[in-house]
Formats: C-alpha cells, structure tokens, sequence
DNA sequence: TCTGGGGTCCTAGGACCC
DNA sequence: TCTGGGGTCCTAGGACCC
C-alpha cells in the first residue's frame, strides 16, 4: 500500500503561513522574473488561470484583490524539509517524490492501524508542525494513490482530505468519473489521442487490453494502464538515484544583446552547475551551452543554438567548466538578436576516481583541483552564496532576473523562530 | 514591454562490430 | 540472377512529471 500526500497549493501556502493576514483571501504565486502563475490558494483558483503570463492577468489581480509574490525557493525549500521530516517520522519508508510531495510505504502500517485514520494523523501531525495542510491519498499501487489524492483534494469538504481507495467498488466509482486527462502519466498530447479513441473517463483507460494501448502507444501507458487496475509496477524509490544531467538556465530580466553580457551569464550559470556537479560527488565529460530569443515575440526572428563539448578527462573544477561553456557560446553567438534565455548544461557522468586518463589528453588534470574546490565550496556555504566567485560573472550583472514582488526570507534568516515549536 | 526551471524515460535510426 | 544474421552503442526527438 502506498500513500501519497502533497501540500495543497504549495507555494502560495508557504507564503500565507507567514501573513496570516491573507488567510482565505487570493494569493498567488509567479515563475522567475514574474513571468507566469505557478501556484494559486484555493480562494484565487476561480479567477486566476495556472501558467498564464501576469502581465495579461494583472488587470483581473487588481480588481479581485488578489495578493502576488516573485518565487522565493529559499522558503519552499525550506518549508518542504520540514514536511519530509515529518513524514519520515510517521511512516517508515518515504519516497520524496517532488518539492511538495511524497510517496510513503504502508504495508507494515496496514496490520496495526486504520489507514484512514493514518491518514488523518499524517494530516494533523504536519499542520500542526508547518501550518500547511496535506491532502492524502491512499491505494495498492502508485498511479491508484495519485488519483485517490486528486479526489481528497476535489472533494475536501466531504472527505476530510483523506481517500482510501483499497475498496475495490469504491476505486470503480472514482475510476468512472475521472478524465483520463488527469491520470498521472497521461498528458496532453495522449489524452487527446486516447479520446479521439472513445476512451474518456479513468476507467475507459483500465479497461483496454495492454497489447493493444502498446501497439498505439508505448510500455509506459502500457504500465499506467496495468497500475490502474491495482498490478503494480512502480516500486516505492526511497534512495534517490544519481542524477543523469545537471541544468542551470534562466530567463533575463532585460533582454541581452551584447556578447560580453552574454559571456557573463553563460559564466555564471556554468560556475552554478559545477557547483552542483561537486554537491552530488560528481565528474562530468559533457558540457553544452544555449541561448535563445524569445519564442513569443512575433515581429523578430527567432533564433536558438546549442554547442557543446566532450573533454577527454571528467572534470569537478569550475575553470574548466566555465573554459568549455564560454567556447560553446562564441560557436554560437549570433549578433543582432534580443536574447531571452540562455543555460549551461552539465552530463556524461563519473564518479571519484573511476575516471580513466587520457594518454593524449591535452589538458592536464589541474594541481589541487579538488582542494581549491573545496575551500571554494565552503566558504560559500558559510559566509553566503556569491562570497567568492569568477572574474567572468562580472561584477554588476545587467541580466538579472526581476522578483520585484519578494517575500522576506522569514525562515532562513531571521524569523525561524516563528516555527521551531 | 512583459510568457519558468529542472528533470526522467522510451524509441527509432544510424554507425559500427563479428 | 543472386548479397545474412545478430548484436551493441549512441543520439535526437518526443512524451511525460513537478
């Protein structure tokens, strides 16, 4: 048995534990530079469209009175850690599925406690600790759990935010009245192929033969279809597994359209991602950089490229990283354009010391890499990101993203006590 | 004027091997 | 006139997730 539980309108939430003023009234919450909606509370939902740009909906904010905050990761990481301790707490093996969600293993549960009033435990025990509140959704296989809590959350009121769907009558219900749409697995492009099949409801889906959603489609929907009437095929992930590739890209705040800017970005991002590569122990061969214009301006042309790199030797050594990023961009770099977007990509994988040398490697490993890595590392860690960093970043960066509507960094600076008891 | 960021998995096709 | 069979590895592109 699996239980998924995830916190209802995440971001938003985070934002209102802290002003408690806004309590049932429209918050939102916007994507980097303020570009889109990304979060809504549950009073804002009706008038406020997810994904969309806030420029086009500003207007609508205004006159509803809806409250926006720029993204403030900081906080929703840190409310999230505390959310997963929770849960680790309570159940004995916890899958972190998402920033806001998880996976939590019942089988050993099952035998000495009603699963819903688990659930109810689970839900009390992390609004109490965080003021967020989780929905929870109970069932055997994983892709059954998601639905269950997309049902918690529908129907809040009369379910007190907790399904248990092992009742198999009571999964045929549910199954019958979901579009497959919002079957996890299921995106746009499949549902619009599985309803110009007839098949329209969750249940529609469960019941085609697997050989024939293959043929159509692939083993992935294959597995969803299997998941949906209670074969599982998902296994609970408790450890997560290495990661395959690292990305560090941003939009601008202000369109960038002189290489040197550019360069500085591009060097930003590459110094930002070999950061990351050394947080999970890693050395990479693979590095490839991108810029592109806007896709959504329709009196430019477009343009987007990529290059990238192989290096003979897996490096962790920021220079490197940084030296291999900047020459991708100047094979790329067209003059004459308004870039909106550029990034640093980082894979090809290896861990310390497995690495073989290269006999005709031109670029020698570096004296001391790792040490001067190391003290680099720390000392950003301790004294705050940005203490030391590379002459290439600039100095005064001009291609800044816009959080002109920031919350205050209420738990990771001066107001965690609001939350330790 | 203004439209996010970071991931995973699967498949088909090409290059190459014996 | 007629040109095999079986495999691996890599890459690009498409789908999905949050």
């Amino acid at each position: 048995m699996f239980a998924l539980c995830d916190v209802n309108s995440f971001y938003a939430s985070c934002e209102t534990v802290f002003r408690p003023d806004l309590k049932g009234k429209p918050v939102v919450v916007l994507s980097n530079n303020d570009g889109c909606v990304i979060s809504r509370s549950a009073e804002a939902k009706a008038f406020v469209v997810m994904g969309e740009p806030y420029f086009r909906q500003k207007e609508a904010f205004r006159r509803h009175g809806v409250t926006a905050f720029s993204s403030n990761y900081e906080l929703y990481a840190d409310m999230s850690d505390r959310v997963m301790t929770t849960l680790e707490e309570m159940s004995p093996c916890v899958e972190i599925y998402s920033i806001d969600e998880a996976f939590c293993d019942l089988s050993g549960v099952r035998n000495c406690k009603d699963l819903t009033e688990f659930g109810k435990e689970i839900r009390s025990t992390v609004l109490k600790r965080t003021h967020l509140t989780v929905g929870v959704g109970i069932a055997q296989t994983k892709t059954l759990a998601k639905l269950a809590n997309h049902a918690a959350k529908k129907w809040q009121r009369q379910t007190g935010g907790v399904v248990d769907l092992s009742n198999v009558d009571r999964q045929r219900r549910l199954l019958a009245v979901v579009p497959v749409e919002d079957v996890w697995g299921v995106g746009r492009r499949i549902s619009r192929k599985l309803n110009a099949m007839g098949i329209k409801t969750a249940l529609d889906l469960s019941e085609q033969s697997t050989w024939v959603i293959r043929k159509h489609f692939n083993v992935v929907l294959e597995r969803t279809v299997r998941e949906l009437r209670g074969e599982p095929c998902f296994e609970l992930d408790e450890f997560a597994p290495e990661k395959q590739e690292i990305v560090c890209s941003r939009s601008f705040g202000d369109r960038v359209t002189e290489y040197e800017q550019m360069r500085q970005a591009i060097c930003y991002y590459a110094a930002r991602a070999a950061e990351k590569l050394r947080g999970e122990h890693q050395h990479c061969r693979f590095i490839s950089a991108f810029v592109k214009t806007s896709p959504f301006s329709l009196n430019e042309p477009y343009y987007g490229n990529s290059a990238s790199v192989k290096l003979l030797t897996p490096t962790q050594d920021s220079r490197d990283i940084i030296n291999a990023a900047s020459k991708c961009l100047s094979r790329i770099w067209k003059e004459g354009h308004r870039y909106q977007k550029a990034g640093v990509m980082l894979g090809d994988f290896f861990s310390q010391g497995v690495a073989q040398l290269d006999l005709f490697d031109e670029n020698a490993p570096r004296k001391n890499s790792g040490l001067l890595m190391d003290i680099l590392d720390q000392l950003n860690a301790k004294s705050g990101k940005g203490t030391l960093y590379f002459a290439g970043q600039g100095i005064k960066p001009q291609w800044q993203m816009k959080r002109e509507m920031l919350s205050p960094r209420y738990t990771t600076r001066y107001c965690d006590l609001l939350l330790v008891r």
